[in-house]
DNA sequence: TTCTCTAGGTTGTATTCTACAACCACATGG
DNA sequence: CCATGTGGTTGTAGAATACAACCTAGAGAA
């Protein structure tokens, strides 16, 4: 096998298996927060006054998982929904405080996790990791999402 | 933000972002193999006559997720279970003509998808790509799991 | 040998995430 | 003003998973 299919086959796999576990670590580091949770929660602190249609494009899910999602965190009262003036449809999200604080606490338990397993890696190597994953990632939001 | 963490939230962000897509771009590209069915099916293939216990271990998984999993495997007739003649308790697994195929069929098509995304890599970086997986990962393995 | 404890697996039950389909409310362009 | 489209919710169903209770077989102790 040529070295590149050899990569490949590497990064196919470990990829894979960082997948694999990726969902039951962070419901096990952070019971209060699943993994998709905290990524919609990110979003909406990154982008506050989005929709929850943005959300499912962006992440690739069915509007009505989102939707109920959405309707946990606000149970949580970690987002508020707030009706779009300029357009009855819409609901805008936004963070509410105790989202925040979960957020960052969760953020930073996550970061420590990562830094714990990244930390005797030197920062030449990290941003190389770092660009990789982002080239990576980008070529799969090019693809037709296969 | 220092850069060496900035590295690393990137990392976490984008391994986060990957995580989040890949059981449903299993699901999509191979509707009759699930990301976890393929996964134990490689297992098996790369080590014949494993337990399931050696799966749930290495996987994380509860052992009756893993019973579940390869009872459904047994069912599509991807592996089979053979009882141990040395300790009646053990089933140990092996693929069947089906399952190597099946098997086969989706690595190819799996690593397809790879080559497309990362066809215009070159040699250089698909390695060190390749490499620095390996390392995150056995970081990862060597840790308490957390 | 027999009894107890442990290990490998299975089954019952419940939860969570997810998709698909049907639906409602509002908006926008003829 | 109506037809069509968009944002969102709800009903339903399936998969993956965990936990707990259980069964069987081996292993070691009394």
């Amino acid at each position: 096998m040529p070295p590149r299919d050899q990569s490949m086959e590497t990064i196919q796999r470990e990829l894979t298996a960082f997948a694999r576990r990726a969902r039951a670590t962070a419901a096990r580091m952070h019971p209060e927060l699943s993994l998709v949770s905290f990524t919609v929660l990110s979003h909406v602190e990154d982008r506050p006054g989005c929709r929850a249609t943005d959300l499912a494009a962006h992440y690739m899910l069915d509007k009505s998982t989102v939707s109920r999602q959405i309707a946990t965190l606000e149970r949580l009262d970690l987002v508020e929904r707030r009706v779009d003036p300029d357009d009855q449809r819409v609901q805008v999200l936004h963070l509410t405080e105790a989202g925040t604080a979960t957020l960052a606490q969760v953020a930073a338990s996550r970061l420590a996790a990562f830094q714990e397993r990244l930390g005797d890696w030197d920062e030449a190597d990290l941003a190389r990791f770092a660009g990789y994953l982002l080239r990576y990632n980008a070529a799969y939001e090019a693809d037709g999402r296969p």
